[in-house]
DNA sequence: TGAATAGTGTCTGTGAGACAATATTAT
DNA sequence: ATAATATTGTCTCACAGACACTATTCA
């Protein structure tokens, strides 16, 4: 079956890259963010909504459909540079922090042909977007109700409505590893309710023990934002001294205050970088 | 430039994989696995040591060199699918755990083209292993020393020694994400240094949150065996009580007792299985 | 002045770290 | 008897949950 050849040169020379079957790759971005939202009351905090980026579809597969901002890979690209590329190409965001996420590889996953999909989880602060967005892409507010085997998602960009619904089936002997199965989807192109449940837990998680969730922050800020963040990344609400006493030693605080609201004014804090170099 | 179409099923019936450029996808194994080393004394426990499967290149590239378990991934299986078929034919393991480990696509990470590896996280009970590995596979002893900024490795499964260092970099905002750099490289092919620090990170990592580490447990055994696999991977000693405790949750004494050694016997326990269905 | 948020103090219970003490076996 | 592991007890300290209290601003 196999030739023999004499070295790895050789080997290399005659090597036929066409003799299997290959699939293509994408490489597809769960870009999140937590923003205002506007307030009832001049004296009132602004809420804080949790949102995830979308693109509407101009081309088959699922033509005028929303999905993940995504696209294939080239050859000469790692994913991440193809993901960054994308975000550039398709919302014109730039500069946004990237981690990989999973790689969804379901046989069927794509009407066109087998195409892997490599994942990433991305964040961003919306506050901060000096860049306008392209007209195809859009901020989606997230609802995501939770039980004990589905959440049920509603994702609104104040004209259009998507929903789904996404089950969960732990798998054996982990306490974390679920299976994920689409179970309704009206309006999002592909497995990508599976992708924004996977990044939504994957952000669940690491807000708690990493310090991911500065990315989406702007230099400075108030605790009580970042309180807000928390929140509503956590889906559940946080009592004050607690969540101070477990931020306590990412942040610093600055000599800056936040004024204007209706109310006692507050110190703004920033990151508290423990890189050394 | 894109051709318009009237409708999704025209589209996919005039669609051309080979438009674009298309990379290979492998799918390679972490396998670690937790045994017995052997007795010094009759009085004492025989140490547990951490070893991951190795098989033997017998084609080009690499030839002749020592990888981790892997292969390209079919058109029509997933890249879990192919990890079980892999480890099945090259070195006749069945019924694996298996969780999606990381996607490792750098441009020039092999030779013979653009290959993605979609790696996976094995664990498997050695000690219960009916069937015999096939000859080309080994399972190799890890010695890993840790510093702040990189991992020694040394690989040894009797008559040969495989050595690596491998470079880490904590990224920017997160606690957790380092950046893996070969440094050197005795006798490992591909970046499969790379793949083997990421599967033992994970494994540490998750031996503290889940129940990951039953997988590598027979059905039953004493707290002393599974206080030292957790030794082992976590690359520490634990006290006593505390590991008690920790684990508390998630065993089931059994009226079994372990006799033989120089010592009080000990119970016999067994994995808790949370699943409900 | 009052509504609203900012920020701090403190009590209590849980749980991990540390160390000590006891129990039980095969040789 | 002794070496070795098995198993439990308990003290202390740190810290999270819970609640109460004080501080400060602007309409």
């Amino acid at each position: 079956m196999e030739k023999e050849y004499s070295s790895e040169e050789e080997f290399l020379k005659n090597y036929d890259v066409t003799r299997f079957d290959r699939p293509s790759v994408t490489s597809d971005i769960c870009l999140f963010s937590v923003a205002d939202e506007g307030k009832d009351n001049y004296r009132k905090l602004s809420k804080k909504c949790y949102s995830v980026l979308l693109v509407k579809r101009n081309n088959y597969p699922y033509k005028d459909k929303w999905c993940l901002p995504g696209g294939f890979v080239k050859i000469d690209e790692t994913s991440e540079d193809a993901a960054r590329r994308v975000l550039a190409d398709e919302t014109n965001l730039h500069n946004v922090f990237l981690e990989q996420l999973y790689t969804f590889d379901s046989v069927d996953r794509d009407p066109r042909c087998r195409v892997f999909a490599v994942s990433y989880l991305g964040l961003v602060d919306k506050n901060k977007l000096d860049d306008s967005l392209f007209p195809n892409a859009s901020w989606f507010n997230i609802t995501c109700l939770e039980d004990k085997k589905s959440y049920h998602v509603t994702l609104d960009n104040g004209n259009e409505q998507i929903k789904f619904v996404v089950g969960k089936t732990l798998k054996e002997k982990t306490t974390d590893r679920y299976r994920f199965d689409i179970l309704e989807n009206d309006g999002l192109a592909f497995d990508h309710p599976k992708l924004i449940i996977a990044g939504m837990e994957r952000l669940k998680n690491k807000i708690e023990y990493t310090d991911i969730v500065f990315n989406m922050m702007g230099d400075y800020f108030t605790l009580g934002e970042l309180q807000q963040v928390y929140e509503v990344i956590l889906g559940k609400e946080l009592l004050d001294p607690a969540f101070r006493r477990i931020i306590a030693g990412k942040v610093v605080k600055t000599d800056k205050m936040q004024t204007g609201g209706g109310h006692r004014p507050s110190v703004l804090f920033t990151y508290k970088n423990k890189i050394e170099s």
